[in-house]
DNA sequence: AATCCGGGGTG
DNA sequence: CACCCAGGATT
């Protein structure tokens, strides 16, 4: 069995139930997607039910205050997503009749919505044969094919979009690309992999070589935050 | 290509 | 404390 349909394979039996899951709504996916953008499924989550209950659809979020809106996602961090977000609900209304684009290429234009998230909606709610990667595919990929392009570099992540092209299996992509990330979400996870009991396990180089935890390669320059006595004098 | 944006969990 | 999380925008 291949790559591909290992994961197909893997996935029923694994997948968390969330709710933005098998739904083809597309407003409800962009939602969970721009939520969960550098944010665990377990933080997200009661955000997205807020916002669901909220603003039940792409309009009522469109009307509402730019202040309800903050004040709903506040504590969620990268507060732009939120006001990108509000722009971009606003442009759908009125621009796209409150109708969502339904192509990977229009998605991208809009604000908040990058590479990864144009393709994920594209995929998930319209189908579309694109691959989606984030940073669990990074992962599951450089461990398995053994490769130590750097994911921080452009020419690194350019290199995992065209492997992650060429694997994305002509049927079912949509449910691969959710089962390859949530097999790097809850298997392949960056910290003491679950090697032992791995579908993957015969055919990943990370495996055989030991090398689970130095992939993906990532080099960034550490930001040092200085934490000295000083700080308990301010009062 | 490098930086910035953030709260929260994990080892 | 260092690193990571269903990344994207800006410089």
């Amino acid at each position: 069995m291949d790559f591909a349909q290992t994961l197909l394979a893997w996935y029923p039996d694994h997948k968390r139930d969330l709710p933005w899951r098998d739904t083809p709504n597309p407003y409800h996916i962009w939602l969970s997607e721009v939520i969960l953008q550098q944010t665990r499924v377990k933080q997200g989550l009661p955000y997205y039910v807020a916002f669901v209950e909220l603003f039940p659809t792409v309009q009522d979020l469109a009307n509402a205050s730019e202040e309800l809106v903050m004040r709903t996602w506040q504590g969620l961090g990268y507060y732009s997503r939120a006001r990108n977000m509000h722009a971009t609900a606003k442009i759908i209304a009125q621009a796209w009749q409150g109708n969502f684009p339904t192509t990977k290429a229009d998605l991208i234009k809009l604000k908040g919505i990058g590479e990864y998230t144009a393709s994920a909606i594209a995929s998930f709610a319209f189908g579309e044969q694109v691959a989606v990667v984030d940073g669990n595919v990074f992962r599951v990929l450089s461990r398995f094919f053994g490769i130590e392009a750097d994911i921080s570099s452009p020419k690194g992540v350019k290199h995992f979009q065209e492997l992650a092209k060429t694997l994305l299996p002509t049927q079912q992509s949509q449910t691969y690309n959710q089962a390859i990330m949530e097999f790097g979400a809850l298997q392949c996870t960056p910290q003491k992999p679950n090697c032992m009991f791995c579908p993957l396990q015969a055919g990943c180089v990370a495996h055989a070589t030991g090398k689970q935890d130095s992939l993906p390669v990532k080099t960034q320059k550490i930001k040092q935050v200085v934490y000295t006595w000083q700080w308990f004098f301010i009062k």
